[in-house]
DNA sequence: TGCCGAAAAGTCATCTAACAACTTTGTTGA
DNA sequence: TCAACAAAGTTGTTAGATGACTTTTCGGCA
């Protein structure tokens, strides 16, 4: 087994052994060393590669610690890389992203506060009544974390932040007949937000998907622009 | 910015860019740090990072490249992590797993093939028939593979392994009622088969929600023992 | 000519040593 | 008691050298 490797295991061990729990610090890099017996280079990579996936955090001058260990930490890392899967690749999370925003919304039109109602119910106000396309996405993107949030399940939320981080990136707006897509995409929130208004879980959960899989059919058909972000 | 994020974020535009593409070779390290501006050292954990993400791969003695750049590669780095999550942040996962397990098992009942169903059909025969616990732990690995196989959606296959690989660890057969457990288990899985045998993705999407709720519900009940490995 | 093996070049892997930057702790002095 | 400063501790970064592995090149031989 490589240094690198050896350190890596070493130090997940450290975490799944109970040895070290959330939150707490790691000793010293020079300690790890001895212990693990590799260089600090070697050392620093392993340390590297778990912070990267959201398990460890490095803070400079003050120690190296345990993250909080949250699930959704944890699926957020993702959202580092999607954005790098080819196009053709992205169809198969679609068909993930239609099934789990429709159980978000289902859980959301069964749970949802009158409060986070309420801010729902702004946010798709001013996406039908705005014309600018970039604060159309930023409304859309913030009508569907709402709802995701109201569904109560943090783990879901991340995920489904992670799929739409990349479908974020396709400016369906931008494209010639996009003021169109853009009314029936606002008929198809509309339509999310009456069934979860009317606290009718199975209504919410049919519209998500017919709106989810409307996205994705104009992903197929026009291939949009991808932002430069 | 810190050195090894401007290695980061500059490895990464390379491939977001386009200038790489799936399975091209990068520059050797010491053009990439003169590129980057940055040492060796730094560069080396910034190529870390992408490469426990899945997005990039280093070759001893033949160079570093960009990975084959597919949706489960990538998720499938989370499995590396989700072991050390504590059981409590656990539950929202088995939430999804019952959501997806279910879509999962109703895409296998409309489309498996015949082949892919005889071998299903293999493993729980062969699941019902042992008294071994770890055959029985691998078989039932197994079934649930070949169901997200027959679905047809690797991405998902991959997202399945991963909460899947989480759930194996806690050994619900060795607990002293385990074999009463397992009977009830291997029902439930009888009731997946026979759905998707008969071509019936509500039935399957039904059975496949039951049993991974019984599971969850066994772990919050029983709070079994993690296996060492 | 064609092929095989050895040598050479190219590349990543690891280690050591040193210094820089930042944070935390301890101490001093008013 | 508190503020400022000093010291110690820790991670961040760089440089250079050596080892290990892969790929390419080239020479020898049939």
């Amino acid at each position: 087994m490589s240094a690198v490797d050896d350190a890596f295991h070493g130090l997940r061990q450290m975490i799944s052994s109970g040895r070290l729990v959330a939150e707490q610090k790691f000793p010293p890099e020079s300690e790890l060393c001895d212990e693990l017996g590799v260089s600090r280079g070697s050392l620093r990579e392993a340390v590297r590669m778990l912070s990267a996936l959201g398990v460890i955090e490095s803070r400079h001058g003050s120690g190296t610690y345990v993250s909080q260990l949250r699930a959704e930490d944890i699926i957020g890392s993702l959202s580092l890389t999607v954005g790098l899967l080819p196009l053709s690749g992205l169809l198969d999370m679609y068909e993930l992203r239609r099934v789990l925003e429709a159980h978000a919304a289902a859980q959301a039109a069964a749970r949802i506060t009158d409060e986070a109602e309420a801010e729902m119910l702004g946010l798709i106000a001013q996406m039908e009544a705005t014309d600018d396309t970039d604060l159309a996405s930023s409304c859309d993107a913030r009508f569907h974390e709402a709802i995701a949030h109201a569904g109560g399940n943090p783990t879901l939320m991340a995920l489904l932040g992670v799929f739409r981080s990349r479908s974020r990136a396709y400016q369906v707006f931008e494209l010639p007949n996009g003021a169109e897509l853009k009314r029936i995409s606002d008929l198809g929130h509309r339509a999310i937000a009456d069934a979860i208004v009317a606290r009718d879980p199975a209504a919410a959960s049919a519209a998500a998907a017919a709106h989810v899989a409307q996205t994705d059919a104009w992903l197929r058909l026009y291939q949009p622009p991808l932002s430069e972000k």
